[in-house]
DNA sequence: ATGTCTCAGGGACTGAGA
């Protein structure tokens, strides 16, 4: 089973690319991001006729998640659980998170909130919300909605080690890089979750995300940001692990390049 | 610090978010 993540940066913009790198790369699921259109408006006509059963939460303007299936779609759910006797934060209230059941593998399409700056109070909801992720992860597993094991993929606006930003000192401290998002996602992790790329890529340098200002890309000044976090029975089964670097370098590209894993499911 | 892109409102350009 082929899975990709990919942060669209607006679905319809880039539906006419994404349906074309669907017939190179043949994925049989697919997480996007940022799709950045309300559910009235989603697509799911033209990617119904690419091969793709859809499920998808979106809003105007910001935020939208989206999951792509060649095979069918089960247990659908949109949005994080609601913290232990605690009324759900405001932000639970975004599009950032939808998940589903393929082929019995949980699949969790994560659009995390950016932070904005780790001294505005965003930052401390980005914190907040990785935390709940987690917890909306743990519930699923006991609930038995995964028993193939677990896929967390999506934008993660946290590069998880030096290696996987440009400029390591420049970054240190900083939004995307700051010890307490590597800490929550750390926290995440612990569920027994690992890095799909990094079971097949040791080097630094590679990223999948660059900003589209100042020649990033040119100059791979990138951040490595858009991960597929695998449990343990898949990450002993994932075969590869790839970056298309090549949909960025694209016309009118979205900021992010997509994310691929090869996995052998019996 | 920001040279870009997307979207909405409103009907050209500005501001927000990333």
């Amino acid at each position: 089973m082929k899975i990709a993540t990919w942060n669209v940066n607006s679905l319809r913009v880039r539906l006419t690319q994404l349906i074309a790198w669907l017939d190179r790369h043949e994925p049989d699921v697919v997480c996007l991001q940022e799709t950045k259109v309300v559910d009235e408006d989603f697509p799911s006509e033209e990617l119904q006729r690419a091969g793709y059963g859809v499920a998808f939460c979106g809003q105007k303007t910001y935020n939208g998640v989206a999951i792509l299936s060649s095979r069918l779609l089960k247990d659908v759910q949109i949005g994080l659980a609601a913290p232990p006797d605690a009324p759900a934060p405001k932000y639970h209230e975004e599009p950032r998170l939808i998940a589903a059941t393929v082929r019995g593998v949980r699949v969790y399409s994560a659009y995390v909130p950016n932070g904005k700056g780790v001294n505005h109070p965003d930052f401390a909801k980005k914190l907040a919300w990785l935390t709940d992720l987690r917890r909306t992860v743990a519930r699923d597993v006991e609930a038995g909605l995964a028993p193939k094991g677990i896929a967390v993929c999506g934008d993660y606006n946290i590069a998880p080690e030096a290696r996987d930003v440009h400029d390591p000192e420049a970054m240190q401290g900083q939004l995307h890089f700051h010890p307490d998002e590597h800490a929550a996602l750390k926290q995440l992790m612990s569920l027994g979750l690992v890095d799909a790329y990094r079971l097949h890529h040791q080097a630094g340098g590679d990223y999948s995300w660059w900003d589209y200002r100042m020649g990033a890309f040119r100059r791979n000044h990138g951040l490595r940001i858009d991960l597929i976090l695998l449990s343990e029975s898949l990450a002993e089964r994932c075969l590869t692990a790839t970056i298309d670097r090549d949909a960025r370098a694209l016309p009118q590209p979205s900021d992010h390049a997509p994310v691929l894993a090869e996995l052998r499911l019996d």
